[in-house]
DNA sequence: TTGTACGCGTTATCAC
DNA sequence: GTGATAACGCGTACAA
């Protein structure tokens, strides 16, 4: 059993247990010798100290919070995995855990109780709402936080991917490769990762002299509220759009079919692209054009800045340069005839 | 700040802080005049509690900690993402949080020190490994423990779906629908879920009178040391198969996706079948014919588990009955030719 | 019904 | 370099 507690080794080593707790953490002066008799003594009768008795002693829990949402659509799912992975490695360097909360954008009571019983010692919010309850919670409460995600005019740092300026380049190279009419195709538009997008297509748009066309922006797509992506591209297809945009690969995924029962051919009769780089869509016929991030990046310098915001420091919100635009069939304009209806 | 603490209450309200902390637990004798007034107190001034402390007295960390498989192949991810949900409404009803620990199959350290250090009450395994070493860990360190999924020969309790009748079943379909050479094809053969589906295919074979074929039950699809979903299915094809089960929805639909490069019809020359029925199969053309598990019951039905291992009372294994096998065009055969090549 | 006193396991503050 | 001792915040026998 485990119930060895830091007295006994000292009564068993006759030393005093300030000693011992020394020879654990390493603080304080102490002899080489007795710091090894200690190390010793508790390799061999496997001596488990207690987190939470710590935790008390330094006011600390050694936990970090991330809020996870809690949507039943799983296609953002991968991002979200390989930022825990990235958060995951920071943390367990520090010697931190991980506590996760599932957030559906409106319960906050949850994630006040988390808090407010000293179960976390900063948050990391893994998707930036528009409104969000949470934000302001947060900043009430006063607990160190950290956004995956852009947060405009709030006080807790943001850590992004450049997805501004990624979407200006796809938007860009669809438009260098002949689209006069592009549409965009989005998720739920309360996301800020969903409006920054839009806003970015939008300026590639104005760049290049297009007028944007109503009907070729369609947000909320797959949601309850909105439209599925058949249609959102079938409609789009409808007002002459000649390249798509998808938000997400299961959007990219779904367009795609529904193209091909429309008769619609990629991408001879339209072009088609997609955020988020998953194994999947190199897999479609034709295989999709995709931005890839470094996800687990984020996750590392989101957890990074966190943990700097916890011991104190001051942390600035960033943005993460790197992307990567995948280059694959369903953009290529080579085997296109040269005008199309 | 929430600096405030249950002596603080209990002086400025002129009482003993055993009362203060009887009227917030409710347990103990407490005069309903005295407990209203403490309450109160502590809605006015916002009184944190303490986990930690309440914890070190408790000998309790409130926090179980859920093993999540660490992988980069996303395709069962959404199967966790809901049984996280089914056990987070469970634990958080119970007072409890969600330690999440990644864990690659291989390197337990991590999970030795969550538990060694005390900071979860007790664990989840969210999938079984073959010969996981894991698992002889957990019950040589004697904190209590469920796996999802079936453990045959371990100490600790398994809960689980019933893959082995909704194989069967799934595979007797394919045969009454005139299916003589069935292929199966399946991820990670360490998986235990991967070889009970293998077993029962057997079965499902075997009560038909078919006698299996080494080259149609093609294991390891998809993993680094395997071949892709597309050559699988091809090479099954190629031995003749009539109709294909995929283990999962990623699998599926790179199945389909080859099959139609190779100008294999579905349903028309072979039939296409899936586990884990996702919103993207009933997209696909034609949509695919899966099985639905209610994942988050099962995730719900571990955290009890769980839940009553923690409490000292005894738990036993379970295999959760309900699933539904959704019929889709990949598996209709009313417009299948009479004979075939 | 309420209060007293101590224990939970560790770290921090001093003194030696 | 080492050791008493006091926090840390809460639960709980036991006494009143």
């Amino acid at each position: 059993m485990g119930k060895l507690t830091i007295d006994d080794i000292a009564e068993a080593l006759g030393v005093s247990k300030t000693t011992v707790s020394r020879a654990i953490s390493g603080k304080g002066r102490i002899g080489e010798k007795t710091r090894l008799r200690v190390k010793q003594y508790i390799d061999e009768h496997d001596y488990t100290p207690s987190a939470v008795a710590r935790g008390l002693a330094q006011n600390r829990t050694f936990n970090i919070g991330v809020i996870w949402p809690e949507s039943t659509d799983a296609d953002e799912l991968p991002f979200f995995q390989k930022c825990l992975i990235g958060i995951s490695d920071v943390t367990g360097k520090a010697g931190c855990d991980i506590l996760i909360s599932l957030y559906d954008g409106k319960d906050i009571s949850n994630i006040r109780r988390l808090i407010r019983h000293h179960k976390v010692d900063g948050v990391i919010l893994t998707r930036t709402l528009a409104g969000d309850p949470l934000v302001g919670c947060l900043e009430e409460l006063g607990i160190p936080a950290v956004a995956i995600g852009s947060l405009p005019g709030a006080g807790l740092p943001g850590v992004d991917n450049d997805n501004y300026r990624a979407c200006l380049e796809l938007t860009g190279l669809l438009i260098r490769r002949g689209s006069r009419r592009p549409a965009l195709i989005g998720g739920d538009s309360s996301h800020i990762i969903t409006r920054t997008r839009r806003d970015s297509f939008l300026a590639a748009l104005r760049k290049a002299g297009i007028d944007p066309v109503p009907g070729l922006i369609r947000l909320d797509v797959g949601t309850s509220s909105g439209e599925d992506a058949g249609s959102a591209v079938l409609g789009a297809a409808a007002l002459g759009a000649d390249a798509v945009i998808c938000m997400d690969d299961r959007l990219a995924g779904a367009a795609l079919t529904a193209a091909e029962s429309a008769r619609l051919r990629v991408p001879e009769d339209i072009l088609l692209a997609s955020f988020y780089d998953s194994p999947g869509l190199a897999l479609f016929s034709p295989p999709v054009t995709a931005i890839s991030f470094d996800d687990k990046a984020l996750g590392r310098k989101s957890a990074e800045t966190l943990l700097r915001l916890i011991d104190g420091e001051p942390a600035e919100s960033c943005v993460l340069p790197g992307y990567e635009i995948r280059l694959r069939k369903s953009t290529d304009i080579s085997s296109r005839p040269a005008s199309r209806t």
